[in-house]
DNA sequence: TAGATTATTATGTATGACATAATAAAATTA
DNA sequence: TAATTTTATTATGTCATACATAATAATCTA
């Protein structure tokens, strides 16, 4: 009998989401919609089984992807309390290299090119005479390009991380974090097979002085340079 | 086993990791140690239960968590398969701009600007003239500036969405996708206070040109203007 | 009243049971 | 025999209960 196809219109639109996926919608509509401030707390686990008419258990593990997303922290007798949700934070705990595939992190790599050409106008509007002195002082601590054709990655780290605190963006500073084992994996494991061929044209140096006497454009176009390798070897 | 026992009252300061924490952390090292391969499935909840030692409780905490990273995805009766972790969607989740603080969305906004201006190099790399076609066409539904100074949202979406596209980076786009109900946002509640007061210096228009017959380092700068109402409302 | 002790409380963990849906096996029918 | 329906199996989903643990509140002691 193929009668079913016949209520098709009529019948409403089963939803798949399972009674976890429920809750969780519930408890978040319910933190918004109370307004609660950061520090205060919601009810016990077994209140809100009581409430939504369901078990602990459901309870729990809505409660418990909540915690992930950053939205609230569970303490042994407080019960959970709001937190300032940290959207990086959360991706930071899944970024693990050795579990993305090899196009994932090409293309995180990219992304972080956009970044630190893209932030220009951050850092000039931000920087500082002393945040000069920071970078020319991590510039002096480089190591001398002859030792190995592979730049120190350690030192890499320094500089560019140095750039993204000196655009005084918070988020923007975790999203950087969370990319770095990223970065740490794609230059330890042989992924990028060739070794840069070409000069680096614009060197860290080169862009301490722009970004002292220079304008964003000029830094933009700096730092294209600068990361010209990079493209290369991904436009290869 | 449990042989940890005789150090408790000794140990008790450092280790602050939760149960579910070090079956989490026992789970990802199982699964990248066994190279799984995406479909291929891992034990069952009772069997891990046994194998590390602890209740199913625990376990499926764990792989709950597992899920939310994206690594996994659990099916009825076959068990818990390997996925292709989406790194991004588990922050879409948790976009929801409503309880994120006055800061952390100003300095998202801040981001969409440096991705637009930073990602020149990857348009000039991957456009066609199907992609310059396409954007043509929605500059030319686009809607009069006279019709009211506050600019419509979703041809505003759509042009700079397509450009998203048009990078081919997909984990970029994932992460302009996830950002969009911050500037709806920002955009529909009054969070901008005071209308843009300058004349866009490069209309979208321009910008198709510039893609068509210009080069990376002159769409940075044609961006950068048409940007600039939003660079003049962030730095006042 | 300050400090130490005890009681309380809400989350963390463990266990057992049953429901449900996807799959495999068996039985039936053509 | 092959196709199809029915039944059995299985692993996750949900529920209920009990106890452990750590943070707080209440009480007691000096």
């Amino acid at each position: 009998m193929d009668s079913n196809l016949a209520f098709k219109g009529q019948l409403k639109t089963i939803d798949t989401t399972s009674l976890v996926d429920k809750v969780e919608e519930s408890l978040v509509e319910f933190l918004q919609h109370k307004k609660l401030q950061v520090g205060d707390s919601i009810p016990k686990e077994i209140d809100l089984a009581n409430i939504l008419g369901v078990s602990r258990t459901v309870i729990r593990e809505a409660l418990l992807r909540l915690r992930m997303m950053g939205l609230i922290d569970s303490k042994k007798k407080k019960g959970a309390v709001i937190t300032s949700p940290d959207l990086f934070g959360i991706m930071s705990k899944s970024m693990k290299p050795h579990i993305l595939d090899q196009d994932t992190l090409k293309e995180i790599f990219e992304i972080r090119l956009v970044l630190e050409i893209g932030m220009a106008d951050f850092l000039f509007q931000h920087v500082t005479k002393e945040d000069i002195e920071e970078l020319k002082e991590i510039v002096s601590k480089e190591p001398p390009v002859t030792d190995h054709h592979l730049f120190n990655i350690g030192h890499e780290i320094a500089f560019h991380g140095k750039l993204y605190d000196i655009t005084r963006n918070e988020t923007l500073k975790k999203f950087q974090k969370m990319l770095l084992p990223v970065f740490d994996y794609v230059h330890n494991s042989g992924l990028l097979k060739k070794q840069p061929l070409l000069k680096t044209f614009a060197s860290h140096k080169t862009l301490v002085n722009i970004l002292k006497n220079g304008t964003p454009e000029k830094f933009r176009n700096g730092m294209r340079k600068h990361l010209e390798n990079h493209f290369a070897r991904l436009f290869e």
